[in-house]
DNA sequence: TGTCCACTGGAAGGGAGGGCTT
DNA sequence: AAGCCCTCCCTTCCAGTGGACA
């Protein structure tokens, strides 16, 4: 397998393999999806869901519950935390160990593949698509209703399910908060977690009430609260005295300041000792949290931006393009729509319509990568006015190389006031 | 004060590509 | 093989809108 010439790789590898790292003593303990034995802060939260829970284990039908905050203040390692002990319990106490789905409606996001996720956790195996999403669920409640059986159903980001498509959304959360009227044996309960607060008025009024029988609210976190935390995880996941004293504070103070995420501030920290083994230090430094966070920012958009199917980045092509015109001060989206087609001319591929565009225009808007605020131009109508929010060098790194964006690097843009 | 612009954004539906049931 | 259903991406249609201008 092996041929004699020696592979460069293998220094990299060879050096990993046998050196032990100066900096981490566990990884695994500052990802985020890592359930420590305590949660600092979350007491209270943690205390309301295992208290909601509880009564199953009595074999009674525990309440539906609501969690909402915004992102990083943890509602779903909370959610992960309670199941894990609850599950901890009940082998304890030898009682019939619950199923436990937790499902991220992001990914999972639609009603039928949330159903078929749900039939994988109940040991039924469906078709990716082919089935009316009716039979789906029939499936499901067929073979959970087998047994006497208790399942707790968790959809992280829920939002996402019903801002997707209402009516659907509505309807499969609908059927799964009132599924326990239809079982003969098992039970149901269903915990939904949402980051956006305005999500509770997409929810038919039956579905919120059933779904918010509880709410647990999780306030964002304080820059000393994110501290005890950090200092938790570094104590596990960092050998001793590996920090300089003001990285932990640091980091705090950075996540403090965007809403008070959690995630951002584990990730932050992972980074920074990443960097700072990378360069074979034995501490991490301020300097190299600094370095952290704008490799975090750049990775994340680079990623989205380089993920994007063509006809965005056309879009977010044509933008730069108008951004880097003198007379693009204000641009809009009839200009881009202009710009846009242009390009998709000079490459020799169809254009979507304008009614298309501008939904793109806002997804974009969404992912933080330009802004796009509507406005009025009096009687020169109304329209969204486009900033690019990413640094130019994203878009001449990741979009310009796209194959077929290559083609067009010659192509002068104009503005669609040009023309006349 | 009414008009009108350049859109926005909701709703409905088409069709391609996938797969199931009968 | 036919009929049906799913998702995804898109189009078409159209009512609604904020505010400059006549």
């Amino acid at each position: 397998m092996k041929n004699d010439k020696p592979n460069p790789l293998d220094e990299v590898f060879d050096k990993f393999l046998s050196e032990k790292s100066k900096i981490f003593k566990n990884r695994d303990v500052l990802r985020h999806s890592f359930v420590p034995d305590e949660l600092p802060h979350r007491e209270k939260q943690s205390r309301l869901i295992a208290e909601i829970l509880a009564p199953a284990l009595q074999g009674s039908i525990p309440s539906n519950i609501f969690c909402y905050g915004k992102t990083g203040t943890g509602k779903t390692i909370v959610a992960k935390y309670v199941l894990n002990y609850l599950i901890d319990k009940c082998n304890e106490m030898n009682l019939t160990i619950p199923i436990t789905e937790l499902i991220n409606c992001r990914l999972v996001d639609t009603p039928y593949r949330v159903l078929s996720n749900l039939c994988k956790s109940v040991g039924v195996t469906v078709p990716f698509t082919g089935l009316p999403t009716d039979e789906v669920y029939k499936r499901f409640q067929l073979a959970l209703d087998s047994k006497e059986q208790l399942m707790i159903i968790v959809l992280d980001e829920v939002d996402e399910l019903v801002k997707k498509d209402h009516k659907k959304g509505n309807d499969i959360l609908y059927d799964l908060t009132r599924m326990n009227y239809n079982l003969e044996y098992a039970r149901v309960s269903l915990i939904g977690i949402s980051n956006d607060l305005k999500f509770k008025q997409y929810l038919d009024p039956r579905v919120l009430s059933s779904l918010s029988e509880e709410e647990c609210v999780f306030d964002a976190y304080t820059a000393n609260e994110l501290q005890d935390i950090l200092n938790q995880r570094a104590g596990m996941g960092f050998h001793e005295k590996v920090l300089e004293a003001g990285v932990i504070p640091f980091v705090s103070a950075l996540a403090a300041q965007e809403h008070g995420d959690a995630r951002r501030a584990l990730d932050l920290l992972h980074k920074a000792g990443d960097i700072a083994e990378r360069k074979g230090q034995e501490i991490v430094t301020e300097a190299d949290v600094k370095k952290g966070q704008k490799a975090i920012e750049s990775d994340i958009v680079s990623n989205t931006v380089n993920k994007m199917p063509l006809q965005s980045k056309l879009i977010l092509y044509s933008i730069y393009k108008l951004e880097n015109l003198a007379l693009a001060d204000e641009i809009k989206t009839g200009d881009v729509y202009y710009a846009y087609s242009q390009l998709c001319k000079s490459i020799n591929i169809e254009f979507l319509t304008q009614r298309r565009v501008s939904e793109l225009i806002t997804d974009l808007d969404m992912l933080g990568i330009i802004s796009a605020s509507v406005i009025s131009k009096g009687r020169y109508g109304r329209t969204k006015k486009i900033h690019l929010q990413i640094p130019k060098k994203v878009i001449t790194n990741v979009v310009e190389k796209d194959y077929m964006i290559e083609r067009l690097k010659p192509v002068d843009i104009t503005l669609n006031k040009d023309k006349e």
